[in-house]
DNA sequence: GCGGCGC
């Protein structure tokens, strides 16, 4: 086992090998009875992707998830911490030339969901989260990492540096898959261990705070612009489809409560997996035995 | 201080 020391290369996604240059950008980890999981959101000229390891005492196994299914993984985690017992069925999620399989499993231990990565040029490799007992453990915790990394990784940009590519060209070979996510300048990263060396570009726009990003979701295009004017600061947030574009304008003292609402929908329309409409999720049959 | 995974 253990099959990714090589040095360089490394065909798919956005493993780098070893990933010896990559840039870290937030470290994560999590105990769960006696396994320890690593989560490393890691980024390279190729993308940024999160390396999920399990090490028990003896062995050490990994998986790689290109960022474009770190959303996923958080949504299918949800879909088994919400369910019920008897509708606990296995998944399959492709991201670019990967397929992940989740499949529950049971024995004298507990039950564990076993993920596993399966990918043309790669072994199979596979981790194993417990249930867990309570309500935050197992499952429920992983979710939880899952989502702030899922957050986090919307604070970083994307590497703009040395190499003469434009951001937009990383993003886009990094976030093929979903909603692609473009990157203007950076945002405030708080406490996370940011490995960030660029630097602001000095704005031209009067009143513009330097932070503007655009998701793509199906045919339209949404921009997220922070700007300011005499009256206060304000998130621009712009509906543009073909040649139509309308905007609305929330004033910073909203945003939390913007966030909680939106939240809100994005929980009671996640915990069931078939909510999700996007076709490279799909339910397999029941595990048999 | 475990145990599942794969063949």
């Amino acid at each position: 086992m253990e099959g990714n020391s090589g040095g360089g290369g490394g065909g798919g996604v956005a493993t780098g090998g070893g990933g010896g240059n990559d840039v870290e950008l937030l470290c994560k980890t999590l105990q769960v009875e006696h396994k320890l999981f690593y989560f490393d959101l890691k980024e390279n000229p190729r993308g940024r992707y999160l390396k999920i390891s399990e090490k028990t005492s003896a062995t050490r196994s990994t998986i790689i998830v290109p960022s474009s299914g770190i959303s996923w993984f958080l949504d299918l985690f949800n879909y088994y911490v919400n369910s019920e017992d008897q509708e606990l069925f296995s998944k399959e999620l492709q991201l670019d030339t990967k397929i992940f399989y989740f499949d529950i499993g049971e024995n004298r231990r507990g039950r564990f969901l076993k993920v596993s990565e399966a990918s043309v040029s790669r072994n199979r490799s596979t981790i194993i989260v417990p249930a867990g007992s309570s309500r935050d453990e197992g499952w429920a915790a992983f979710r939880n990492i899952l989502a702030e990394i899922n957050e986090a990784s919307r604070l970083f940009i994307l590497p703009n540096q040395k190499n003469s590519e434009s951001p937009e060209d990383l993003v886009g070979l990094s976030d093929d898959v979903g909603s692609g996510f473009i990157s203007g300048q950076p945002a405030t990263s708080s406490e996370l261990n940011v490995d960030r060396s660029v630097d602001l570009p000095s704005q031209d726009e009067v009143g513009n705070l330097g932070v503007s990003k655009v998701i793509r979701v199906d045919q339209k295009r949404f921009f997220f612009d922070l700007g300011s004017n005499n009256r206060g600061h304000f998130l621009r947030i712009s509906e543009v489809a073909g040649s139509d574009r309308s905007s609305i304008i929330l004033p910073l003292s909203g945003l939390r409560q913007f966030h909680e609402v939106v939240g809100h929908f994005v929980e009671i329309t996640k915990d069931r997996i078939e909510g999700m409409t996007a076709a490279n999720v799909r339910t397999v049959d029941p595990p048999q035995r």
